[in-house]
DNA sequence: TTGCGTTTAGGGCGATTGTCCTAGACGGGT
DNA sequence: ACCCGTCTAGGACAATCGCCCTAAACGCAA
């Protein structure tokens, strides 16, 4: 089947994107762990950036899923906040040994000017404006987007630090105040 | 003299490796930059990952100097850590296009399973051990060390995001909040 | 001046990069 | 049986990669 094709090197590439970075994937390295020829590529993507495209695309969509499914399971604009902050440690095995998937490819597409960095962004721009969404109905009406802005700086620096310094103690430790944090805001939101 | 070129060698893989990552950045690029020979690199460098040790022993040396001066200048502890996060708004223009130098590098490094990885880490830990050196002085005993990460990961994830959505006014309030916290936990160090 | 170690320029090595072409295998519709 | 569009394999292409070699220019000491 063709569209099986076309999925499979897109998920391989995102796995190859998030553990070795954009630049350094070859489309070599694609097929091979696809298992099909690197002629077969240009009949599916005509340049490296179209894979890129695909994958970004890719991410956004499973992004989406997972923002809608924290939607439904809680009803708790501050439960899912809380998913959020959580995903720290649910992933946190692969954030340690690979950082982030969205700031890390957003860094590196920057560094490399590259056309698609905007694209990139947009997958922040996901969490930024869903985040927005929750605190809004907080109550946090004029300050929604500034808390989501910078629980979801918080969350970076984490995985950046727990990368670095492979701290997963760190991670844990950082990821309750967050939540402590969260605790806070909600119970001065009626001060402002 | 020999000196001279090697460190213009460094300085500008320095500078380039910032802007463009590590691997993005060839022999041609420092040796078209420094306006010297391909060839004449193999004298001073054997290997690429020569020069990389050379850009973060540098980089080393650099930021020892730079604590060195915030020790200095400012006897109160509390106004050496703020010298630290202000340090966001200083380099602010270079953190929205190309991030944090030492969080880049980490992150590129790590991906790239890179041997020199745990030596950029210890760019990371200079920094680390000099705010848990202020903290301690200011009379937080056991938690120095997690006070100095906390805020080490905040200006990481300021420094990502700032340069994700290229947003002057996010990095700026950030640092203000960053502030307030110090602030807070001063004010209360005392009830521990 | 002569000699020698250091620094430099320039080119070339094999390997790998992204990109592209050609030829054949497959399969549904006529 | 036949055709035709889709998919795949395999290789060739120029360019670039990190790395290495040779030879000439330089500067200091004898």
């Amino acid at each position: 089947m063709a569209i099986a094709t076309r999925d499979r090197i897109i998920e391989t590439a995102d796995i190859l994107f998030y553990q070795q970075g954009f630049e350094a994937t070859s489309f070599a390295d694609i097929a091979l762990a696809v298992g099909i020829s690197r002629g077969n590529f240009y009949h599916h993507f005509k340049t490296k950036d179209d894979i890129l495209d695909g994958v970004i695309n890719h991410r956004l969509a499973n992004t989406e899923q997972m923002l809608d499914r924290w939607e439904i399971e809680g009803d708790d604009p501050a439960d899912r906040i809380r998913s959020f902050i959580h995903i720290l440690i649910v992933n946190g095995e692969k954030i340690r040994k690979f950082g982030c998937p969205v700031g890390t490819l957003s860094s590196e597409l920057a560094k490399l000017n590259h056309a698609a960095q905007s694209d990139a962004a947009s997958l922040f721009t996901l969490f930024r404006s869903w985040l927005s969404r929750q605190f809004e109905r907080l109550g946090f009406a004029g300050r929604s987007d500034f808390l989501a802005m910078h629980i979801l700086g918080r969350s970076q620096g984490v995985a950046t630090l727990a990368n670095a310094f492979n701290d997963d103690a760190f991670l844990r430790r950082e990821v309750e105040l967050m939540c402590l944090w969260l605790d806070e805001q909600i119970a001065a939101v009626g001060k402002y």
